[in-house]
DNA sequence: CGGCCCATTGAAAAATTTCAAAGCTTGTGG
DNA sequence: CCACAAGCTTTGAAATTTTTCAATGGGCCG
């Protein structure tokens, strides 16, 4: 029942019960492979299917008229992407893998399906959009107001939280698949900046490359570095209005 | 009944019915008025109700450690806020008024009970959700991967076109309350660097400022400046799975 | 071995911030 | 009606940050 990565992610959501669980697996069913550097979604797509991360990681990105890429934000193990695709005629991003992943992926329509037999999945979904643009909210604040170093640590912050949070643990929570290309494409600065921002890190010993990915080694100076304040990523409290919508 | 600048964001999503939209007034029965420069919302409040502006203008806002702000974008009549707040304990984001403005409120309770007596309205504020979600990742993009001058002239034509979709035509859609502070905090500068971007424009006669505000002049060279593309703001096609899903 | 992708560096150019000061406009109270 | 205070705009100049251009080195794969 727990062993899918978007249930650990809604484990903080604890109005959920075994039924919404099941409902929510049934969706589940549909499961592809991708290799690493593929292209999930094309920018102008039509969005036939919602898709749920459940391995692996990609990113979700626009690219601009003089060919630069801004990177949205990375999609990891449990989460979910194309949930208002079938709203719109085109996808106005774009959605590559990092690594090589597996994606569950259903339709629009089966998921409306699912909400009618559970409607607590629906709170539930709603729950992990709201997240979602939390996190949209602090990548506005990261570039927008933050140094380059911060940026960085900033960024490697939200992302061992979120690794924690979709249940991986121990070293794998502390990897992450990021060329330097690819950081700079998301914290908004040219690729030389980004190996500038990143070089004293790892002199500090706050980081290191390891194969084409970057070990994160120092937590605890790092979050002080960005002054990093994860409660956009925490929830603590059952929200409880949420609840008494439907006892059950 | 079209009389509510919700509904004409709504105008779009063509499968509403009339009784959706008695269903929506019923919801906006509770009107307030808040001065200029009143908060709506702190950061770190529990969110109690949904907002919607009727008319005037707010922004949405996150404060940083060393006192900056970073505005996240700005709400125009019939835009809501706080559609997710009450999932979460407490609010990440501040919002206060640019104008003098009018909002109706509503619990969270209460919209549910609206969407089982309408699921379609449920579909329709999810789409007003998913316009939200489009226009942080062009925010993110605009302040990412843009120059100074282009972010600014963007921003613009960004509001022009949403104030034409809330039903604010004429010289009203082309009149800013906005201060350069206020623009730097959102394009991610200061403020002085938001003045010498702003000056080229104003010489070359795109805009100007009026009282307190600014005046868009010549939209068609902003949007050649910007390279904007308002794709992301329009859609010209009804979604016609989301159609199919609530046949009515 | 050759090609490709990624990381790294130096140096000059360009963009942006910071600091400080001054000018304007508007609303208020005398 | 005038003076003043407050908030916003504008400017100059120096300091910093960031980009751009160009080139080099390392590692992996077919």
């Amino acid at each position: 029942m727990d062993d899918k990565a978007i249930h650990r992610l809604l484990r903080k959501f604890s109005c959920l019960q075994n039924g919404d669980r099941r409902t929510l697996d049934a969706l589940l069913t549909s499961s592809r492979a991708m290799p690493v550097r593929a292209t999930l979604l094309r920018e102008g797509d039509r969005v036939e299917n919602i898709h749920v991360i459940e391995t692996g990681w990609a990113m979700r990105y626009k690219t601009l008229p003089d060919g630069g890429r801004q990177i949205l934000n990375f999609l990891l193990p449990g989460d979910i992407f194309g949930l208002f695709g079938s709203l719109f005629e085109h996808s106005e991003f774009g959605v590559e893998t990092l690594t090589a992943l597996q994606t569950s992926t259903f339709p629009f329509a089966q998921m409306l399906e699912a909400f009618h037999e559970s409607p607590r999945l629906a709170l539930a979904l709603t729950w992990l959009a709201g997240q979602d643009e939390r996190q949209l909210d602090e990548q506005i604040t990261r570039i927008g107001r933050r140094s380059a170093g911060e940026r960085m640590a900033h960024l490697f912050m939200e992302l061992h939280h979120r690794l924690s949070d979709a249940g991986i643990g121990g070293d794998a929570a502390r990897h992450f698949p990021l060329t330097q290309s690819v950081l700079a494409d998301s914290l908004g600065m040219s690729h030389v900046h980004a190996n500038r921002s990143f070089r004293p890190l790892v002199r500090n010993g706050l980081v290191a490359l390891h194969n084409n990915g970057i070990v994160l080694l120092d937590p605890a100076a790092l979050a002080e570095l960005a002054e990093f304040d994860a409660s956009y990523l925490e929830e603590v409290e059952v929200p409880v209005k949420a609840q008494r919508a439907f006892p059950d």
